[in-house]
DNA sequence: ACAAAAGTGTTCCCGTTACACCCATGA
DNA sequence: TCATGGGTGTAACGGGAACACTTTTGT
């Protein structure tokens, strides 16, 4: 018998909201339901905490499943307990949002989960309270995108300027000067021009530049706004 | 039967960082723990979900237990979910913050719930994980109080600027100079002079104000630094 | 040659900071 | 009268915002 036994227990589950550029687009990973409740419904990906596994760790189990990977850049977004937000059972829910990069998923295992990339722009009526959910992270992300250098995480390895102003654009919701941007982004040591070009985008070809995690040190300033 | 009944349940627990401004110094309600696990040690003010209420109800019922206040200002912070965050048995907790004004408890109903206010700057070893609550809790009301009009939730109905001026500088940690202080206030409408003295503190008396929450448009930009 | 995207500096302005003295009062 | 805390203005500075043209290259 334990400490607790006269306490009620509750399902507890993780819910992802993992973010990815698509063809140029920010985009939700997001699942039709192939169960009740709900069935048929959009939602983000999600799971049941088990026993002996840390809610960050079944966060990262829902990362994994999805994209074989382990270090996935992952933040707590909140919990969510409303007695009937589940319309199944009782679910008390932490959401997590994710960042993927475009080579940190495949396209035939996310088929697989009946998962399916949505721009943003473009969402479909939502199932559960995940709509609110997806309102908080969208909160959460603009302060964060503001203020660390997880941006990245979206990009490839090797990106452009014009990528990263067109991803910071989107997430902040406003257009940016260009000027101002570069200037911005000069000023921080961690963003390091490569010398190599991409011309998918342009016959003159943009420089591709990556993010040195080595240089970047967590009290340096980082603004970009 | 329900749809997820193979699923396992887990005790859900909201714990309370309970901030109040004792003797003009920031403070933490913290209890004894009158019960293993952990009895003895000294911890924030917690308490077990129920059945049929939702996790904010929960810490909602907390507060009103220990103030008979329903209007408590409360925000969450995240949820704590490490397998071995409660020695006893495995409990997944939801943080939450509240503010309390010296009118909004009675410090007989407190010591009933061997409650005491402890200053921050004095806090002693807390059980659980609690220390990293009380670090998380402390870094979202420090981005909170430079941003939203929340700090006069600490502060009687009626308030003077050097009150104010040190409880801001004991959240944001560090000495704001008198008149860029009082010249930021000034701009933000929803802080109104009266033409009341309070004689407590010097004898020449430092004017009385209060917040006026009609005033406050939540679009309204409310910096203090 | 031209279209289409990448790249580049300077000026102005406003908000932030730094800073020192007088005021009111009770003891 | 003096000690104590409350209250007041201005000048210098720096970061942010606004702004337009040149470069490259494939077609």
């Amino acid at each position: 018998m334990g400490y607790y036994s006269d306490k009620p227990r509750f399902y507890v589950a993780v819910d992802c909201i993992i973010f990815g550029v698509v063809g140029g687009r920010l985009c939700l990973l997001l699942g039709r339901r192939r169960f009740d409740p709900e069935k048929g419904k959009w939602s983000v990906m999600g799971g049941f905490v088990q026993e002996g596994e840390s809610i960050g760790d079944a966060a990262r189990r829902v990362l994994l499943n999805l994209t074989g990977l382990r270090d996935i850049y992952m933040e707590q977004v909140g919990a969510f307990g409303s007695v009937e937000r589940d319309p199944g059972e009782r679910v008390i829910s932490i959401a997590y949002y994710a960042l993927l990069g475009p080579g940190d998923y495949d396209p035939a295992v996310l088929q697989a989960n009946s998962a399916e990339w949505i721009p943003l722009d473009n969402l479909p009526p939502l199932g559960f309270d995940h709509p609110l959910m997806v309102e908080k992270t969208l909160s959460l992300i603009r302060s964060r995108f503001s203020t660390e250098p997880i941006g990245f995480n979206l990009l490839p390895p090797l990106f452009t300027l014009p990528q990263l102003q067109t991803l910071y654009e989107t997430i902040l919701g406003q257009p940016i000067d260009k000027r101002n941007f570069r200037k911005r982004i000069a000023e921080i040591p961690s963003i390091v021009k490569t010398d190599l070009i991409d011309k998918t985008n342009s016959r003159r070809g943009a420089s591709l530049y990556r993010f040195d995690a080595e240089r970047f040190s967590p009290d340096s300033k980082f603004v970009i706004k």
